[in-house]
DNA sequence: GATGAATGAGCATTCATTCAT
DNA sequence: GATGAATGAATGCTCATTCAT
């Protein structure tokens, strides 16, 4: 009985599939804006140029279109920096201290260059990792993705990294290098950011690699 | 922009500052379990067993009282782990590296002592911050503070002290154990919480201290 | 964590208790002028001259409502009917026929007189305990209360009635008068009422009574 | 009060008239299951495998399927009992009083069969009968025809029947049969069918039938 | 004719805040 | 001061109906 209703139309017109997409784009641009909960359907529709009812004709509600945003914005997020991991990966037998440094800094460049993207919806949707479960499994599993594969990475240069514990190395070196860039992307740290990612990959390289 | 009417009295007696103190424990409670957006100010006055008025008798709105409740709450945190940093700059003249790593170890603890408080109050406030900018205003001052202990500190052991960028170095330092803190601490990382600590030490130790 | 709301208000203060009563009595009334279906929750507030944030203080939806006004409906009307019952149990034991008579008037009588209270609210009413399964609910729990005082009634002059299964005669006693009565009340039957009560009980007496 | 649109096409193709059936098929089963004021137009469509357009095609609006639906029900419905009434009509010169019962539970039975159709939908249009005014005159209308035929019916046996007022009669001996048939097929009524059914033949021959 | 996307008025309900007692 | 009733703007969502393709 208590099936999900699930009357959200699934667009086969290419109108339809327009009209979803610029309900998409405006509620991207006022989540971004004002923020997820002081934007109401009427407004996405509005901002759209289309009526309260379309809305609902291709999502069950607001969060409905989060989540769909929320994963899109994550994924693509995600490729970027996983397709910038793949580059690394050639021909590493012999490697050494210097091409070491090179992988953590374009490492950390990957993940810089990922927050490029649209910051203020970035920073709303950290905020909503926080507020909502659904939200943070997302976010959850996307994260896992990118630590894969710099577990990966490292494991790829193993011979050179310092740290025995390679997965906690990875999962921190993801931590603080998207803190550290959430600082200088979305909070308008007053701290000049490059000295800040500097001392970042400083630290990261002290730790990870034997020097010499 | 009208003048702030600022009704809300200020209590003198001793009931009314019971009362106020009534009203602020129940919200505390309620926005731990259910999050400020999902609770509204009848429950607030339910929980606290006051009447709705008497709610705005005390506070002139509902975020009136979030400020009062996320100042509050970030002051007590900050005063201990200043509390905490006080201790340490005692006699570090003669200070050397297992002093050295006593101080991180004890500076990453003092903050992680500081996140026990409520974890899941904590957590919706991380949330505010990142929605609110009065709310982050108030988390920046705060965190201010404790990122200036951070450098008298690391100033104070500075001929042990390999960095460079001081003032870097403790933004880094703060962030960063916030940071992986607020992950074993609130986001149920999947990840042991120990072994990730014991790798943060580790990461910052080779980053500020020259071994032996 | 499912339990219900109840938010609605039980009223203590006198106001209130007013407030309410406004608001079931205008129900009532576009309840009996438009029906329940197309009347809303906006209009009830309006005619009863209060908000419509009045209208959910005091009730959780437009259902409970109709549920309250039902069941007093009913209950007013089954009380009447029974307190008219009442008398009819006195000294039977020297009955005959006329007598017999009379009280198959007077039981029919009673009924009639129980649908002049509202009948267009009736009418509605009707509807819905065919349309929803609460309000037959209602509905059934009170008619069983007549047909069960009709049972006795009969069977307190049992020597006279000729029928041998007296509970089945109760039954249909109660159902045919009501639908003759309904009939005449409320869908402007075309033919003239009285003809069709002064049969009605000529039938049921042939049926009840033996003569002489 | 602006004239008619009247857009609904009238199906002259085979294949019009096959969408149109399947339109009314398909919302006379969702009436039945979740009557008319549940069911919607798009629901409708999709049920019919028709688009929603389409209905539109077919049916200027809601009301008008549904009073189509109800009005061929009724006539498919008085036919039956109309049909079976005829056959009684034949050589009732020399009727007496054990046909006279014959003919009653013919009468009684015919309008029980007319009942087995479809008791879910019969009883969802009985609320629309008491809802709207348009529904309750097609109604009314099948109803007349069923007491016309039953007071001929009466009026040919008319020597053995002993009431006077044939045409009440007639009516009464429609209402109450109508009423208990309702009971007993609609109303999940507690007490078993068949006694209530029994008693009523047993009151309705008393009532017209003078014995022996 | 058929399709299904689009429309927008309409309605139930919530809740921060005010106010009469 | 306290109480809790009253307020009404705001918002999510539905659905009969129309319209472009």
């Amino acid at each position: 009985m208590s099936v999900q209703k699930n009357k959200a139309r699934t667009p086969v017109q290419n109108r339809a599939r327009e009209t979803r997409k610029k309900i998409i784009d405006a509620a991207e641009a006022l989540f971004a804006e004002k923020g997820y909960h002081r934007t109401n359907a009427l407004e996405i529709a509005a901002r759209a140029g289309v009526a309260t009812g379309s809305f609902y004709g291709y999502f069950n509600n607001k969060k409905e279109l989060l989540v769909e945003i929320v994963r899109n914005f994550y994924a693509t997020s995600t490729e970027k920096v996983l397709n910038s991991y793949k580059i690394q990966v050639q021909d590493n037998t012999t490697a050494n201290y210097q091409e070491g440094k090179k992988l953590i800094h374009s490492m950390i460049k990957a993940l810089y260059d990922s927050h490029t993207i649209n910051p203020s919806l970035h920073r709303e949707f950290m905020a909503m990792v926080l507020l909502d479960r659904e939200i943070e499994d997302i976010n959850r599993e996307e994260e896992q993705k990118i630590i894969v594969a710099m577990t990966s990475l490292l494991n790829a240069y193993r011979v050179h990294v310092r740290a025995k514990d390679i997965e906690a190395a990875a999962i921190l070196l993801y931590r603080i290098s998207e803190e550290i860039i959430h600082r200088i992307r979305f909070m308008e740290e007053d701290f000049e950011g490059d000295r800040l990612l500097a001392e970042l990959e400083d630290m990261v390289t002290r730790y990870l690699l034997v020097e010499g």
